[in-house]
Parts: C-alpha cells; structure tokens; sequence
DNA sequence: ATTCTCTTTAGAAGAATTATAAACTATTGA
DNA sequence: TCAATAGTTTATAATTCTTCTAAAGAGAAT
C-alpha cells in the first residue's frame, strides 16, 4: 500500500485488459515500458535494459511481448530504418525527429502539426495513417 | 543511329558523370532502373527483373549497384518498411503512398506539399529531409 | 598485348526477426 | 489444496534481407 504499489498496479490492469497473464517477464517489460514515461526501444535495447535491470528474459520473449503489447494498443511501432523496428510507448497521433546518427528517436507532437496539399488516396484505398519522419543530423 | 541508341547513351552518360565504369551488369540494370519512367523497387524485385529480361547479374551485384547509383545521385531510399529497402528513380524532392498490402509505393509530389506546426529542429541538430508516408489500405 | 584497376560473383557471414517444440507457470475448478 | 488445462517462456533452429570476402573476370590505359 505504498506509493510503489500504483505502478505495478497499473501495469497489471493494462495486462489484465489486454487479456494477457501477467507472468513475471510481461511485468518486468511492462514496468521499464511505461513507467518511465514515452519511450522509443528495440527489441535489442529493452532486452539489454532489462537484463542489466536484473530481469530474466529472453529475447524471444522480448519480441513476443512487444508484438502482443502493440496487438493491444499498448505501443506502436514506428518505421524510420529499414534496419530495425522502433517500438513506441507513445500511442497518441504524433510525429518523429529520427536522429540517423545515433538512431535515437524524439517525438514530435500531432496537434500543431498540419499538412497541406496532400492528394486523395488511390482509388480504391483508405488512409490508415501519415506518418512524417523529420531525419536530422548534427550539425558541424 | 535509331532510335534505341538514345537510352543507352544517356546511361552511359549518366555512368560516365558518376565515374563508374559502364559495365554489362550497369547498362541493363540502368536500362530498366531509368527507361521507364519512375520506379520504386527492391533489390530482389529489380533482380528478378533482370534475370526474367535475360540479363545475367548477380544479386550482388545488385545491391552493389543500387548503392552506387544511390551514392552518385541516381537513386535515392525510401524507408517505408522495415524489413526491406526501397529505392526510388524520382530523386525530386516528394512523398509516398505506401500500400501496406502488396508493398507498392506511388510518389505524392513535393510542390503541392506544406507542413506547418513542426518545431525547430532539437539544438544542436540540423534537418536533412523530412518525409512524409500516407499508408494506405484497400477500402473494404 | 600487357598491365593495372575496377567489377562481378559464388558463397560465407552477419544481423534482425520468426518459428518450433519442449519445459514451465498461471489459472481454474474440483 | 491440487490436479488439469491453457497460456507462456525459452533454447535453438530457421528464415530473410543484406553485406562481406576473395578469387575470377573485364574495362581502360599504355
Ligand atoms: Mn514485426
Ligand atoms: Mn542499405
Ligand atoms: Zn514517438
Ligand atoms: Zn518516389
């Protein structure tokens, strides 16, 4: 009933509507995913996060974690390299700054942003999203 | 002196700009990369292509090639994916449709474009592009 | 022609991701 | 409580895309 009860709980409450069990791997990801406010990882990095972090888990488990967690709602995933793929904790409608140079992400918020001049779809199709990728580069 | 002769010099010509030597491999993957108009491809379709035209290349050579032509201004990536590469002839500045289904890109051109609301790029960092992607699904 | 440099290529290697199937664990309900 | 059940984890193999290596081949220069 201390003030660390509150995350835990949220994160079981985020797995309980997911429909998923809230086993110790999902709970040790759960907890470096969102309590630590938006985060951009791999599968690479949070495994490495976690492990240094004392957790157990797999790296197999790592992937299948972050693909159920983005099937609920919990992340998306963001396209920027065709490398690797970015999870993001944050789901709101928001926009990217992707730094090539160390591959770091930071977002950019939706609400300012607007887009102009934009054709229709292709007959036949529907929006499902825009992204906008802002690569920047350091200067000098 | 046909007609025909016009494609190849202007490849050789653009060869000859980017000092690369005009290879067999070069001239036919040039041939079908820059006489038909704007194309968006990968390395294993346009190897398919070549090896379904009759042209012997590896799929080496293949990836050496988009990237050299990448280099040399020829070509440019577009990343939409992140298992795979796209390049793309249009080296104008634009924007893509991407058809998550079958992995098609078309370009949505850049003039007609106009984003507004985006921030100053983080200290520190300088923009090298920014680029838009619209995913687009079939409607039903 | 000879030589030099660049290019191609088969095949190995690398990196990210997914699949498999056996061991493990949370949940259920007797 | 305690199986029985269904869901989960994981070591390991497999897949896919891409890059590397090093030897053979081909264009350019003399
Ligand atoms: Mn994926
Ligand atoms: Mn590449
Ligand atoms: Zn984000
Ligand atoms: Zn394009």
């Amino acid at each position: 009933m201390d003030t660390n009860d509150r995350p835990y709980s949220q994160i079981l409450a985020r797995l309980r509507d997911a429909g998923l069990r809230p086993t110790r791997q999902r709970l040790a990801l759960g907890r470096l995913l969102f309590e630590a406010g938006d985060r951009h990882v791999t599968a690479e990095s949070l495994h490495e996060q976690a492990v240094s972090a004392g957790a157990s888990v797999s790296l197999a488990t790592v992937y299948n974690t972050l693909h159920q967690f983005t099937k609920a709602g919990l992340l998306r995933e963001v396209v920027v390299d065709s490398a690797r793929t970015y999870f993001d904790t944050n789901t709101s409608d928001h926009h990217h700054f992707f730094h090539e140079e160390d591959g770091s992400l930071s977002d950019i918020s939706g609400h300012a942003i607007e887009v102009t001049g934009l054709p229709e779809a292709p007959a036949g199709t529907d929006v499902a999203r825009v992204d906008i990728v802002v690569r920047v580069r350091s200067s000098r």
